[in-house]
DNA sequence: ATAATTTGACCGTT
DNA sequence: AACGGTCAAATTAT
């Protein structure tokens, strides 16, 4: 409710222009069932209500959660279960799409309402869910849940202490009302991207987290761009220098300058792009293509407006997230 | 007063 | 029966 007004104004104009760009966008549904969705978070909050109402029936359910959590905390992390894009079983087929963050953006064009929150197996933290604000006004299914990883090793950052946490946030449900048309998303200026091209497996992922974390902490202490290759296909890391704070998304100089090439069609980029990048050239030729793609479309929005407009579905379906890296803040 | 959260109970699936 | 997602009363924030 506050953080409207910090990103409008000029970025209103930019929106607007981009509307005329971004091409009509048939939803191109993916194999696997899965497809780009949608993505943003608010901040869950702070304090609020409760409610003890008394049946003490079956109050087994979180207790035996708890228990179980006290014996093993360890092996359930490391080892998880697989969630393969297997059956195409005659489910309700609902878009889904999981991203990782290293901080919750406050805003993201939508709002979310929480109604639930659950202790999952052996996560140390809980799980929230959330549901579009408009899913009782206008039947809106989007949904949305949020969940800190565990922090492993939990190191933390040199000067001011920023945690290492990180969160899974997975979108469920294309939203269906009427949102983002009449109020455009914010921009997001200072993120880093990467992709994975596999399925989205927290297990089988980890080590492409490390990757990407390698490649965004290079470069995130000081705001510029970086790239870097591993497994799977990182495509690009783009840094920011601070929190989920709104106040501190602050236009990053180097990102403006670099968008403005891009969208000019400069062709410039590449040697902007090098002298950004502190890696392989490899990488840095994928992430290219992605600039070049990005040059085509326009900057990356909002998850959920890029899912709106599936221009990207393949780059973010499974992708990752990760804004707001601090360099040595993690390591694998 | 209304809106948004919290949180244990419910409940449908594995 | 264990899990995970959702409901909804209770409670707090605006």
């Amino acid at each position: 409710m506050e953080a409207a007004d910090w990103m409008l104004g000029r970025e209103e104009q930019l929106v607007a222009e981009l509307c005329h760009l971004l091409p009509p966008s048939p939803t191109t549904t993916r194999s696997c069932g899965s497809t780009a969705p949608g993505l943003s978070l608010t901040t869950a909050a702070s304090g609020r209500g409760g409610r003890q109402r008394g049946s003490r029936k079956r109050v087994r359910d979180n207790v035996k959660l708890l228990q179980a959590a006290d014996d093993d905390l360890h092996d359930a992390a490391t080892n998880a279960k697989h969630l393969r894009c297997s059956k195409t079983s005659r489910k309700r087929q609902q878009t889904t799409s999981t991203v990782w963050v290293t901080t919750v953006p406050d805003f993201d064009g939508y709002q979310w309402r929480k109604y639930g929150q659950k202790q999952i197996e052996g996560a140390q933290y809980t799980r929230s869910y959330y549901r579009c604000t408009n899913s009782t006004d206008q039947g809106c299914l989007a949904k949305r849940t949020v969940q800190r990883n565990d922090d492993d090793g939990g190191a933390d950052v040199e000067g001011g202490g920023g945690s290492a946490a990180w969160y899974t946030v997975t979108y469920i449900s294309e939203h269906t009302c009427k949102s983002i048309e009449s109020a455009a998303a914010p921009v997001i200026l200072e993120t880093t991207t990467v992709r994975a091209n596999h399925e989205l497996q927290p297990p089988a992922a980890e080590h492409d987290h490390a990757a990407v974390v390698a490649a965004a902490g290079s470069c995130a202490s000081t705001g510029s761009m970086a790239t870097s290759s591993s497994s799977s296909d990182i495509i690009t890391a783009w840094s920011s220098t601070s929190g989920a704070d709104p106040s501190s998304y602050h236009r990053n100089e180097q990102h403006d300058d670099f968008r403005q090439h891009l969208l000019a069609g400069d062709g410039d980029y590449w040697d902007m792009y090098r002298q950004y990048s502190h890696t392989t050239t490899q990488a840095a030729i994928s992430a290219v293509g992605l600039f070049e793609e990005m040059a085509l479309t326009g900057p990356i929005r909002s998850p959920v407006h890029i899912a709106a407009n599936s221009w990207m579905d393949d780059l973010l379906l499974n992708g990752l997230f990760v804004s707001s890296l601090a360099a040595s803040d993690i390591q694998m």
